[in-house]
DNA sequence: ATGCCAGTTTACCGATCGGTACAGAAGAGG
DNA sequence: CCTCTTCTGTACCGATCGGTAAACTGGCAT
């Protein structure tokens, strides 16, 4: 039976671009693993789940991940930890134009959670006592995420103690909108949020640096 | 095999601990299994864990809940539904004073949530594939949540879209306050942004109705 | 050609999953 | 006392869970 359906010959591209047929390292296989988790969770996501996402048997993914399926949910969180930390968090901390980097942040926001049809899988985590096994780096991710908006917006004149509180208000409602955008099966709701925002982020900024000299 | 030790008439213990006996009631057991729900999310909340949380066995849950699981929490859902109504939303629509109203939700919300150290069940619900088996109730809630604040804008003052907009930002900042103050096991982020929503909600009434007659 | 080796297949493990069957215990009413 | 109904404990079901073991594959350097 299953010698009908089982490819014997498998192309083993040196290139992991294509994603049609199976990945074969570890850097290929974690987006399918993250859409897996972001789907059911990690208490849901079954290891039957994993194997049918991605195409892996059982055998191939203990051999790329032998700490099963909570190295998996490592790996991803550090991947996405990478993600942000180099496209949103090091930009807002150190771009020479602070607005421009909110700016920026927004909209790498926008996209990485697709207007809102993706959810944060950190959030997810945090929901559920899923939380307790990877508590600290839950905390960290989130500490960062506003720890850099509060920079981006001290350095752009804002005052140190109402740039936290904006930076706190700000991922806050990042993560509601992706709550009620996928309650609501409302792709607009998530834009409006991340527009109102801007224009919150952009009026801080304004009334805290008079007037650039 | 089992047939020779099997006692055929095990004497259960009529009260052995008598401390906290089993609620022999639905309406007694829903809190409970809410809480299990809470925890583990939908999937991760077994069967086991809920007779552990609940005190009952198998045969006693399966009497109150014939549908197992999803009846079980489909009957959570419908006391939340239920709570949130009586509570919230109809203050909302109704009272006579708008202003005391929204004050009075965020009170409630604050209470409801124990200061951001219990998670929306519903919040949590949307965000899994478990959203499937109950879209439409979850749908409904954050849409009712939602118009409820709305109505109650719009009965003070605010302009029909304006009531909307702020409105849809206030349930989102709540689900957020949620999601950011379990990860960061702050719950004093949970206080900080209901104040920041008490302010926003006054000032829109304050501008809205200009002065009282 | 040979032997190594990353990668895969397949079968299997004990535990637990959600759910069912049913006998027995507990109360209520007579 | 007996009976009927309501509730509960327990054994059991097939399926699936996360995880392991080992045989096999095909490519590659020697």
């Amino acid at each position: 039976m299953g010698s009908l359906w089982a490819p014997p010959g498998r192309p083993s591209r040196p290139d992991g671009a294509g994603a049609l047929r199976a990945p074969q390292t570890r850097e290929a296989i974690l987006p399918l693993l993250a859409e897996t988790f972001r789907e059911h969770g990690y208490e849901g996501a079954s290891l039957s789940a994993i194997s049918r996402r991605t195409g892996l048997g059982k055998g191939s993914l203990y051999h790329f991940f032998p700490g099963g399926k909570e190295e998996m949910a490592a790996c991803v969180l550090t991947e996405i930890e990478a993600w942000f930390e180099a496209r949103m968090f090091r930009p807002l901390r150190e771009d020479p134009d602070p607005a421009a980097a909110l700016r920026a942040m927004l909209a790498e926001t926008d996209g990485y959670f697709r207007s809102g049809r993706r959810i944060c899988l950190v959030g997810a985590f945090a929901l559920s006592t899923t939380r307790d096994a990877f508590a600290r780096r839950i905390d960290a991710y989130f500490a960062a995420w506003r720890d850099a908006v509060a920079a981006a917006l001290a350095r752009g004149g804002v005052a140190e103690a109402r740039a936290l509180d904006l930076a706190e208000e700000t991922v806050t409602a990042i993560q509601g909108a992706l709550v009620t955008a996928s309650a609501l099966q409302d792709p607009g709701l998530f834009g409006r949020t991340l527009a109102r925002l801007a224009l919150r982020l952009a009026a801080a900024l304004g009334e805290g640096a008079g007037r650039p000299t």
